[in-house]
DNA sequence: ACAAAAGTGTTTATTATACACCCATGT
DNA sequence: ACATGGGTGTATAATAAACACTTTTGT
């Protein structure tokens, strides 16, 4: 490696370039299934022949990084104000076939109904994946896929994210299942309930579950502005 | 922003590229003075002249971002095998005056006793500042040093990254004492000792402190095999 | 003998864990 | 009436927090 120091030059003509990109890993979260999906896309690139990738692109002039990834995200899933969050870099030299191109990748939250009523606009060559049952894909993104999902168990525990996957308006259960799902443990539904109440971050919503055959549960949702208060206590969200 | 996806496209030719740099924040903890310390060095441009700046420099073509970083620090501290963590992109249009360059900052943490054995050999324009006394820094740099240093406060309380701060060998009240002057909060000291007996993650070395004027306290190291059975029974390493 | 920091236990409050039954609804 | 999941409380264990005195050494 060159014991080198560049940047004491005082301009930058000549100075390596790359092609920086942002790859996308878009987590949904399937209530039926109780299971965790990812999005994928078909490569089409000669090298990586039906092969799926993570939703990507190049970094265009006058966006920064985040808006890239957003601009990604709004064109595949017509969503705007998804969850989203820088994880990190991956800049091996001999990462893409093609040259330097070194990625950023981030990890996105979405409500798989929301994503569902945009499809049909859409005209998607996109699909969704248990995250289970992924094969190889195209590039570095099954370690790209493995990082990212490694953070979002991470963050699920400490921050309060999770709510990001589900309807606006869940059940106490709905929570219980993704998190179950997510983090591949059990909870006890008790004390699960009374973590939340302590916590005090729901807010109860005035209709109860519709079309269930059994007894109908009670609606809530994420309350921010609870959320704030807890965080000026100097409390933490934890689960 | 434009909607239009790149990567669709099968070849690179003509694609944007920016020039990547790394930027790093060292610290440093002086024990004398209970005060946390970063390393700067002063700027070469003309549109920042007397200001300061964090380490950093171009990335080269044969290697990735981690390695840039660690030249970086090897050449500026003449040390090697620092922590060394990623911590986020820095891209605004904006943030360089003479074009494009993104940035990704990185924190290290590095025993200040090390680096100056080394000063003398390398002939430096760096200082080592005191956290607290930081003027406005080039580019955007008091904005990187205000998220590592975030950053470095989380990391603190939930990895064993403080004992890379400190010498080899330790007391337990040097060890509170840079967790109190990082955190800015103080800590019972019966109760700080006993939460490091209870984690077990320290081995007792021979020797005790010398040339102090009191009596002599016990020396520790870090011991990363028990701190591998820890993490190994489930538990986490908490301050 | 004095100064200065090292070292050490107990009590109390808080938080986490384990565990089982009745309730409301649809069929 | 029955099947299904909804909803609730208590006792115990583990962890965190508050708090003060004796010991060892150098001068």
């Amino acid at each position: 490696m060159s014991g080198k120091i560049e940047s004491s030059r005082k301009t930058l003509s000549g100075a390596y370039q790359v092609i920086l990109s942002v790859d996308c890993v878009v987590f949904g979260y399937d209530e039926n299934d109780k299971e965790l999906k990812i999005l994928l896309i078909k490569n089409e690139l000669e090298e990586f022949k039906g092969k799926w990738s993570l939703l990507g692109d190049i970094l265009q002039s006058k966006e920064t990084l985040e808006e890239a990834a957003n601009r990604v995200l709004q064109f595949r899933t017509g969503l705007e104000d998804v969850y989203l969050e820088e994880v990190q870099t991956f800049s091996k030299p001999g990462r893409h076939p093609l040259g330097r191109v070194i990625t950023l990748a981030y990890y996105s939250l979405i409500k798989i109904d929301d994503y569902e009523l945009n499809v049909a606009k859409l005209d998607l060559e996109a699909r969704w994946f248990n995250i289970k049952e992924i094969g190889e894909l195209a590039f570095d993104h099954n370690e790209i896929l493995a990082v990212c999902h490694e953070r979002l168990k991470q963050r699920l525990r400490e921050q309060p994210v999770g709510f990001s996957l589900l309807p606006r308006h869940f059940t106490l259960k709905q929570l219980q299942n993704l998190y179950e799902t997510v983090l591949e443990v059990e909870f006890d539904k008790r004390n699960f309930r009374r973590k939340l109440k302590n916590m005090d971050v729901l807010m109860e919503k005035d209709g109860i579950q519709q079309d269930v055959a059994h007894r109908p549960a009670k609606l809530y949702a994420f309350d921010y502005d609870k959320y704030e208060t807890l965080i000026r206590k100097g409390r933490h969200f934890a689960i």
